[in-house]
DNA sequence: CTGAAAGCGCTTACAG
DNA sequence: CTGAAAGCGCTTACAG
C-alpha cells in the first residue's frame, strides 16, 4: 500500500500535475472539467497532501505554533484552546507545545516549531531570552508573548496589568487593616513573577505595611510549591493576617494547606488568590482574587501573529487586570 | 535576512552537502576534521534545520501527534502530559492537538498530523469511525487509541476497564441501600459514554435496583451537561437518592448544584463521581470517585506507538478501573 | 571518509 | 486554461 502522491492523480484525470496541483490546492483559475477529474480521481484514489512538500515549496506551512508554560495549569489550557479556536477559525492549524515549565523544553520545542516553519509562534516564554529564544527572534518568523515577556526582546505581547491587580490587592488588605501581609511570589524566571513580586513590594511600602522579608516566599506557580510557602508563613513565630499566592496551582496548594490545618479563610486569615479560574467556582468559599482573562488572551495573540503573518504593524496590548472581592477577605483581627 | 540553509554551511566549511548533511545529523562516518569544521560553521552561521526537507527525503518525521477531546479537561490534560514528557524521553517531539469534542474538528487534526507525516498517532477518539479517522486507519502511520475506542476499528488501544469500575460502583450503592440511582451519562458517540452507561444499567438490573429510565439522563461531558442533568434528576417527582456522574467535568457540574440547593453530600444524597482529578483534593469534601489512571494511559500509549513505529507488533491494554470510597457515599435513608 | 547526483512531493513562474 | 520544467532543503545510495 505505497502512500498516493499527486503524481497519480493527475495520471488517473489524464491531467498534468501541474493542473492536478492547481485544482487540489484551488489557487489558480481552471477549467470546470478539469476541476471534476481531478477531484474524482482525487476522492477515488483517497489522495492525501504531503505537506511536507508543500511547506518545502512555499517556505511556510498553515500552522501557527503555541508554546505554554504548563498544559495542566488551568489557566494556560484556557489560553491554549482559546487560541487553537481562534486560529482553527481563521485557517490556521495549531501545533501545541507544552515547555512544563522547563526553560530547556520550551528551546526544544521552540526548535522544533521553527523547524517545521510554522507560519508564526505563540509563546508564553520564561528565562532571560538567551539560547534558542534569542536566535529565533533573529529568523523572519513573527512571534508573540502571551501572558508573559522577556525584558529587552523587541517581541509584540498581549499581557495582564499585574502592577494594577496587585496594587488593588494588597491596598484592600490595607484597607481591612491588614499589617502583615504573606506573598507566595512565582518564580523569577518568569516576567509575570517578577512583575508581581515587585507591584507586592511596592504596594507593601506604600500602604506602609510591615516588610519583613520573611514574608515573601517564591514559590514556581506550582501546586507543590504553594503549599510548602503557605505552610512555612503560617509557622513564622509571628504569622501574617492576610496571604496572596501569585497563580493558580500555587492558590490550590495554600488553600489545600489551610484546610488540612482547618484553618478558616476570611476569619483567622485573609485570601486572595491568583487567575479566576474555573476550579475556583467549585470551591464555593467565596476566594478573593486578582482576576484576568485568559481567553481573551489566547484569541487576541493569534489576531496579532496572524497580522504580522501577513506584515501588518502589531502593537502588545495590556489587558486590564482586577481585584474580584469575595468572602475570603476580612478585617484583621488583632493579632498583638 | 535570507534564512541560511545546509549548502551554506557546507560552503564555510568547505566540504560538499553530503558531508555537511552527515555531520549535521550524526549518522553516517565522518572525519573529526569535517566534523569540527561543520560544526563550527553551522554554529557560526546559525544554522537550523529545515525539517520539511528532511521529511521530505526521510518519508516520516521525528514527531507523534496526539490528539485529545478536550485539552481543559483535566483528565485528558494529565494523559497529553505524560504522553509529552514519555515521548520527548524517547527522542521524540509531541504535536498536541485538541478536537474539542468535536468530530469535525477531530478529523480535521488528523488530516493535519497525517499531512505533517508524523510517526505516529495517540488518540482518544470519537464518533462511529467514519470520516477521516477510517481512511486514515488504511495508511500506514501506526495510531493507538486512549481511554476510548472505536467499534469494529482493529486498533490498539490502552483503555480503563469502565465496566468494573461502575459495577463496583453500583455495587456500593445498593450495598448502601439505595433503590433509585441516578446517573449522568457520558455522550453516546464516545465508547466510554457507551461503555459506562452499559455498565450502569447492567449493574442497576443485576441488584435490582430501581430501572426507572427518568433516573438516567445523557450528557456530554462538560461541566454544563452535569449541571443540567443533575438538576434534572433532583427535580425528579421521585428524585434519586444517590447520583453517579460518569466524567470529572460533569462531577463537577453535578456537585455544583448540590453546593448551590444546600444539598449536602453523604447526607441527603449519595454522591459518587469519576475520574480521580487532583482538583477533587482541594475540594475536601470526601467525593468517593470511580478512579482510573490518566498517567499512565499517557505513558503507555507512547510505548505502544513507539513499538508499532518501529514494527513491533502491539496489542491493547486495559488499565484497571476501581472504586474508590470516601464519605460522599452513605446508606440511604428511606425517603418513602 | 567524501563528493556528485538523484529524488522525496509539491507549487509556480513561464510559455503557449 | 494547461503542460513542462525548475526548485524548495534535505538525505542517501553510489562510486571512488
Amino acid at each position: 500500500m505505497t502512500t498516493i502522491k499527486i503524481r497519480d492523480v493527475a495520471a488517473l484525470a489524464g491531467v498534468s500535475v501541474g493542473t492536478a496541483s492547481r485544482v487540489l490546492s484551488g489557487h489558480s483559475s481552471t477549467s470546470p472539467e478539469s476541476r471534476r477529474k481531478v477531484t474524482e480521481a482525487a476522492a477515488t484514489l483517497g489522495y492525501r497532501l504531503n505537506a511536507q512538500g508543500r511547506s518545502l515549496r512555499k517556505g511556510y506551512a498553515d500552522t501557527i505554533g503555541v508554546l505554554v508554560s504548563d498544559i495542566r495549569n488551568p489557566f494556560f489550557a484556557e489560553i491554549a484552546h482559546n487560541a487553537e479556536q481562534c486560529a482553527l477559525g481563521k485557517g490556521f492549524a495549531t501545533l501545541l507545545c507544552n515547555a512544563n515549565e522547563s526553560i530547556a523544553q520550551q528551546d526544544l520545542y521552540l526548535d522544533l516549531l521553527y523547524s517545521q516553519r510554522v507560519a508564526g509562534i505563540i509563546v508564553a516564554p520564561q528565562g532571560d531570552g538567551g539560547g534558542t529564544l534569542r536566535s529565533l527572534l533573529t529568523q523572519d518568523v513573527p512571534v508573540v508573548f502571551v501572558d508573559r515577556t522577556i525584558d529587552g526582546a523587541d517581541v509584540p505581547s498581549v499581557t495582564s496589568d499585574n502592577q494594577a491587580g496587585i496594587a488593588e490587592a494588597i491596598g484592600h488588605l490595607a484597607e481591612l487593616g491588614h499589617r502583615r501581609v504573606g506573598v507566595v511570589a512565582g518564580p523569577q524566571a518568569t516576567s509575570t513573577g517578577r512583575e508581581r513580586l515587585v507591584a507586592c513590594r511596592e504596594a507593601i511600602s506604600k500602604h506602609g505595611l510591615d516588610a519583613d522579608p520573611e514574608l515573601i516566599v517564591v514559590g514556581d506557580f506550582q501546586v507543590e510549591s504553594g503549599r510548602r510557602g503557605a505552610a512555612a508563613l503560617l509557622d513564622l513565630p509571628k504569622p501574617p493576617t492576610a496571604l496572596l499566592a501569585c497563580d493558580s496551582l500555587m492558590t490550590f496548594g495554600a488553600i489545600e494547606v489551610l484546610r488540612e490545618r482547618g484553618i478558616k479563610m476570611g476569619r483567622a486569615l485573609s485570601v486572595i488568590g491568583y487567575d479566576d479560574v474555573e476550579a475556583y467556582r467549585l470551591l464555593r468559599l467565596g476566594l478573593t482574587v486578582v482576576a484576568h482573562d485568559p481567553a481573551q488572551m489566547g484569541s487576541l495573540a493569534v489576531g496579532m501573529v496572524l497580522d504580522a503573518i501577513v506584515g501588518r504593524e502589531v502593537s502588545s496590548i495590556v489587558l486590564e487586570s482586577k481585584l474580584i472581592v469575595r468572602g475570603s477577605t476580612a478585617p484583621a483581627m488583632d493579632s498583638g
